[in-house]
DNA sequence: AATTCGGGGAA
DNA sequence: TTCCCAGAATT
């Protein structure tokens, strides 16, 4: 407990007064320091959803690239209606929680389908779209359609808890609903975007996590964590739930076929991890062993006649993949099959040239085993003779 | 209320 | 290394 905490005044015209000056203040720093995004200034309400999607647990500087290929690919919510799921994949490969880009997907075809094309402008009616929760739906209402709602994220649970000295957990029950409350009645009636956007801007550029730049904040007279003495205590940290290493193998399959390789992939399954990815053949076991050889050509036995444990042995890398609470090192083996006869291929399995290989829906780990691949290719192009690229 | 989701960069 | 980010859906 800070030992400075002020009592919440509950005289109505007190907490106006207050609240008036959190809005000026807020704003007229917002004004000076926001950041020049390529979804701000545009009166699009799909052009922010979509960043709003894929700014969901992932960092502004990660999403700039991704949200410009996808503007210009998908530029209204019909074209992303009508595309394949395999190609909205495809653009979200590398960016993470997956998730995201399939219910993006589905929801334009609500939108489309059930709403003729129009987002709907309420908080309310926005949720019913997957992949809209309280954050997402009061984004959009307040930034695209000037809907007084408050919103709260990652920044906004921070810069509240720190300006109350709330003690409680910010993600879940008394907490939770303190900071909603709280930027419930904050949120400016004028300019309910704007006060939201820089509430998550100052939590993003000033009330940051570690080190907060309290000297520069406009909130810092009424903050009672800086008050406090030291902000950051602010609010709790929960202790997160972590989960053993992982040990795994991947197998690139190649061969040549007019001078060009061609590369075995085999999709994941549509449910669960990755769903629907691509991937180079892998297997994963949980802790810090290795699976064996004899794991990895498990799902190969009786599909080519060869001596696979001698042909799969070989290395040419490692790669350590981190995740949000697990870590995972795989050993990543080669293998020419261009001499093999390969039998016919079912729905899960798929050659693909290596100009075709970045154009496919992929993990990031995927990302960087066809990096080692690329970077490894002029040492085997000297190992291995012109004659079998012929 | 607690987990799951499989990226990534700053400190 | 650790933290945590413009979170949502599921159990």
């Amino acid at each position: 407990m800070c030992p400075t905490k002020q009592k919440m005044s509950n005289k109505t015209g007190q907490d106006e007064g207050e609240e008036q000056g959190f809005r000026r203040r807020l704003l007229s720093w917002f004004d000076e320091n926001r950041r020049d995004l390529p979804w701000r200034y545009v009166d699009d309400p799909y052009a922010v959803w979509v960043s709003e999607i894929m700014l969901q647990q992932t960092r502004v500087t990660t999403v700039l690239d991704y949200y410009e290929r996808w503007m210009k690919r998908f530029p209204t919510v019909e074209d992303l209606a009508e595309a394949d799921l395999e190609e909205v994949l495809e653009l979200w490969s590398g960016l993470g929680y997956y998730r995201r880009a399939r219910h993006l997907h589905r929801a334009a075809t609500t939108v489309v389908d059930e709403f003729d094309g129009e987002l709907p402008q309420s908080v309310k009616g926005l949720k019913k779209l997957t992949g809209i929760g309280d954050y997402t739906a009061g984004a959009i209402a307040s930034i695209a359609f000037g809907q007084v709602e408050p919103l709260v994220d990652g920044n906004v649970m921070r810069v509240i808890a720190r300006y109350y000295a709330q003690d409680e957990d910010p993600k879940r029950g008394a907490g939770k609903r303190f900071v909603w409350d709280q930027a419930g009645k904050l949120v400016d009636p004028g300019r309910p975007g704007d006060f939201n956007q820089g509430l998550m801007e100052l939590g993003s550029l000033v009330c940051t996590a570690k080190s907060p730049k309290c000297s520069e904040c406009p909130l810092r007279r009424g903050c009672q964590g800086f008050a406090c003495g030291d902000p950051t205590r602010f609010p709790p940290t929960a202790t997160p739930t972590r989960q053993g290493p992982m040990r795994g193998r991947v197998c690139v399959i190649y061969r040549f076929s007019g001078g060009e390789a061609e590369f075995l992939l085999r999709r994941r399954p549509a449910e669960g991890l990755l769903a629907g990815l691509w991937e180079f053949p892998t297997v994963e076991v949980d802790g810090k062993s290795w699976p064996t050889l004899k794991d990895l050509r498990g799902w190969l036995s009786g599909e080519a006649e060869t001596d696979q444990d001698r042909d799969l042995s070989k290395e040419f890398g490692e790669i350590e993949h981190v995740f949000s609470h697990r870590r995972l090192r795989v050993k990543v083996h080669q293998w020419d099959v261009s001499a093999l006869h390969w039998p016919t291929l079912g729905k899960r399995w798929r050659w693909v040239s290596e100009a075709e290989l970045s154009g496919v829906a992929s993990s990031a780990l995927m990302g960087k085993v066809k990096r080692l691949w690329t970077e490894q290719s002029e040492d085997r192009q000297q190992e291995i003779p012109v004659s079998q690229n012929g």
